[in-house]
DNA sequence: CATCGTTTTGCAACCGGTAGCAAAGTGCGG
DNA sequence: CCGCACTTTGCTACCGGTTGCAAAACGATG
């Protein structure tokens, strides 16, 4: 009475006259049914303001054409366009993304049981990792969904990644700061996690030690906050004497670098990149801004999803890839 | 054979010898099940790695626990800490929450229908709003899933907002403005929308017309973009004789801000406060840094969340609420 | 040990669709 | 006007749970 209970595929049948079954068809594309039924279901159903219920469609066809998305790391302002660019791709075919917030009180592993249980196709993790996590992996139930990661390297075997190439990557910032002239550079690491062992840092240090028998000093953030990256910084500044310092900083992501410059500005009076260069990595908008100016590397972020999502549509092998980006100078070195 | 077709609540029963309708008892919090069968069914449960089917449960229940959240505007970094406090709190109800993205190539309209075919509980339209679309929202089916709206006043009879008082903050602000001395005030808007009519520039321009009968210039961005920002700011100043100019800008929220103090300190050479004085509001912490060290106002996020699903819980009524929230004072005033 | 109230369990029906097959309808050649 | 192939429609069964009631088991009491 107050409450109008939704119009079934059977309501429609009655009013146009056909069997519920042929709503359905109606409703399928590709399915075999007469025009003019078609026609004269599609009306009765606009009239009745029917739409199929996905749910119990999902029920029996075992597709939900949901995917989790699973993000632990609200500091970092890139994660807005990575959720927008995600969310917009699935949207174009037809999914939909459930958002999950990753933190002390929900982890990876519950969240992917919560997932499953709601019978997604697919689990992405964006720019995250499993860590120390990845043994209770063997704990899950063999069919639970499949999982993939985006903008991180994987460090679980079997499990898919999209993400930029660090090697390619690497390989063109040190370039640059070589040309540039720097020889005393640092490395300002986020969450330490086993993906390190293949990561940025890895390829970044090697360059240095081969170029010139250099050993980078690693200021460790352990986390891709600001706040982190600004205690990181201070701890190194006030324990290095000035003729010792780095003359540059590589970061690890963007927010990194933007804590940094916050810092080495504001707090210690250092100009960038005058007395300290600056480079990050993401190609964030707003490290784009004039009052940052700082150099990055920008993810090809369309094509990392573009990936991505052929692969969770079966259009595509499902394995690691690796994207080359592009570095984007800019006044912080 | 190679995909291992999850147990269902019929297999469970076989391994734990009772009937299936015990099975979904031992998962029903409350339900009537001896204590020793409800532990023989959760082993057997646990060792088949069983988990009840969401989907089949939520068909016969009618409630799914998911609510769509609308979002078209991924350029305001402010949207992330709503965003991470919304889906926090979603999940501390057991709830999730499935994220929409508004574009041109998908407007409310479609959302809406998207979200109630999935059977969502809810949809919270997360400081946007339906502008002309208002009158559409009519066509919608009546059985559509409750809107709310949350960090934007709602324009729309019977549709509850949660937001922040705009009559509170407004006067906390002018209150400030006025002691420190700004006399020639202006006022950045962002997207034209049908709510202005109750928000924050009428309170803001209302008070000045009051104080000192002065009609307050409005420099329209038309969206919450930073670079929108910066040039509604740019038009502004070309036109306008030093003489003439304003001495404080207050900014609709924090994205604007920072548009507008980049735009002014690096392309006018402005210095701020001295030459141009900013006011955010939203009380991002962007804005917080020493770079921008905006003085914003601090929409009370937490409680404007707690607020709304204590609504859509049923635990409390569903209407319109104006939360206060914090006037934070720093160096751009 | 019969009786009665209470707890626990089993069952038929249902939620709203889809798969796959069988029956009915249609058009065309001979 | 019949037979055949092809299109269209209807039907049974099922997806994996929940609801609400009836039957069975339990246990205390007289």
């Amino acid at each position: 009475m107050s409450k109008p209970s939704r119009a079934t595929a059977a309501d429609v049948a009655l009013a146009a006259g056909v069997s519920k079954w042929t709503v359905t068809r109606a409703f399928t594309p590709g399915a075999s049914i007469a025009e003019h039924s078609r026609e004269r279901v599609l009306q009765e159903a606009a009239k009745l303001g029917y739409r199929p219920n996905l749910l119990a469609r999902s029920l029996t066809t075992k597709t939900t054409n949901l995917v989790a998305i699973l993000v632990d790391d609200f500091a970092n302002s890139y994660k807005l366009p990575v959720l927008e660019v995600l969310t917009q791709a699935l949207q174009a075919e037809q999914m939909a993304a459930v958002l999950i917030n990753i933190n002390q009180h929900f982890d990876h592993l519950s969240a992917i049981l919560d997932a499953d249980q709601r019978q997604v196709d697919a689990v992405i993790l964006v720019g995250t990792d499993f860590k120390d996590e990845a043994l209770k992996l063997s704990t899950l139930p063999a069919s639970r969904p499949p999982l993939y990661v985006l903008a991180r390297e994987s460090t679980i075997a079997h499990i898919p990644a999209v993400s930029c190439d660090a090697r390619i990557s690497m390989a063109a910032i040190n370039q640059h700061l070589w040309a540039q002239g720097y020889r005393r550079p640092g490395f300002m690491s986020g969450p330490r996690s086993l993906s390190t062992a293949l990561g940025r840092k890895n390829h970044f240090m090697a360059f240095w030690q081969q170029q010139a028998g250099t050993t980078v000093p690693e200021l460790a953030a352990g986390s891709y906050d600001h706040r982190a990256a600004a205690q990181a910084l201070r701890a190194y500044l006030q324990q290095t004497p000035t003729a010792e310092r780095i003359d540059v900083l590589m970061c690890e992501n963007d927010a990194l670098a933007i804590g940094v410059i916050e810092t080495a500005r504001h707090e210690f009076g250092l100009r960038v990149p005058q007395d300290l260069a600056i480079v990050g990595y993401d190609g964030d908008e707003l490290a784009a801004t004039p009052s940052f100016n700082l150099t990055s590397y920008r993810q090809p972020l369309q094509e990392m999803v573009a990936t991505l999502i052929a692969m969770l549509k079966g259009r595509s092998e499902a394995r690691s890839i690796n994207l080359p980006g592009e570095l984007i100078i800019r006044g912080s070195t």
